[in-house]
DNA sequence: TCTCTTATTAGGAATCGTTACTGATAAGAT
DNA sequence: ATCTTATCAGTAACGATTCCTAATAAGAGA
């Protein structure tokens, strides 16, 4: 009843390598269509359980949206998400302190996520 | 190709009944489960269907939980979320006007959205 | 209040994202 | 180099949600 260790397969690094190198928030699907390419008989399974491996052991983050399915972010450094309800895109933006004392209320806060929508820049230079 | 006007059934009313009275945020699963007690024959769609409606309606608040499934709010007054990550139980908490010179940067800030994590006031006692 | 239009219903089949299972493979410890 | 066993590809199974159809009922107009 040990737990088995962890190795570092090809499959795994590509994956991790990916989401560190991408700024767009995939889901499973966008990264087993974009790694086939280099890798052509990964498997959709293979992604699935990296992906879970990876949010298990905090290499990346399993992000919370209203979507239909789970996506993911490589960037790890404390941050928060704009989310322009135009377009649809996802951006990175600093995280500012905020007061916790209502949460406080509630217990004690480990940590938050905060999730901001609006129209981004792009959006609305476009009008 | 008009938009359709909507109608109260006493299916739609039930549920929207039951998300003001509850503070649990419960998923599809558990309202249609709780509401086929007083509607036998209530389905199991009719209560997907109506969430959808509602949410779209803006009657309730659809929340981005990282969950398997779907969790609705009847609470619309703004407010945010307290997660327990040691008995997963969701509570509402005030809502604190916070900086938003880093989301700013992205674009146009319209609303947000805040879940906090950490241990709970009963979680604690426990101790 | 009665009628009529049509949005909504119950129930089941279909879909889609994700997980579980299998025998084959390869990471990495000895 | 060898050996153990975590990981693999491929596919079947699963669970949450959506779609489909004929029957029903909300609610507008007479």
């Amino acid at each position: 009843m040990t737990t088995p260790s962890r190795r570092m397969t090809k499959q795994k690094a590509a994956i991790l390598e990916y989401l560190k190198c991408s700024t767009h928030h995939p889901d499973a699907e966008n990264i087993y269509q974009e790694l086939k390419k280099i890798q052509p008989d990964l498997s959709r399974s293979t992604v699935y359980r990296n992906l879970g491996q990876l949010s298990q052991d905090k290499l990346i983050d399993k992000m919370g949206l209203q979507s239909e399915c789970d996506h993911y972010d490589g960037n790890c450094f404390p941050h928060n998400h704009f989310i322009c309800t135009k377009c649809g895109k996802i951006y990175d933006c600093g995280k500012d302190s905020i007061p916790t004392d209502e949460a406080e209320k509630c217990g004690k806060v480990d940590t938050f996520a905060i999730y901001f929508y609006g129209t981004c820049q792009a959006c609305n230079d476009k009008e």
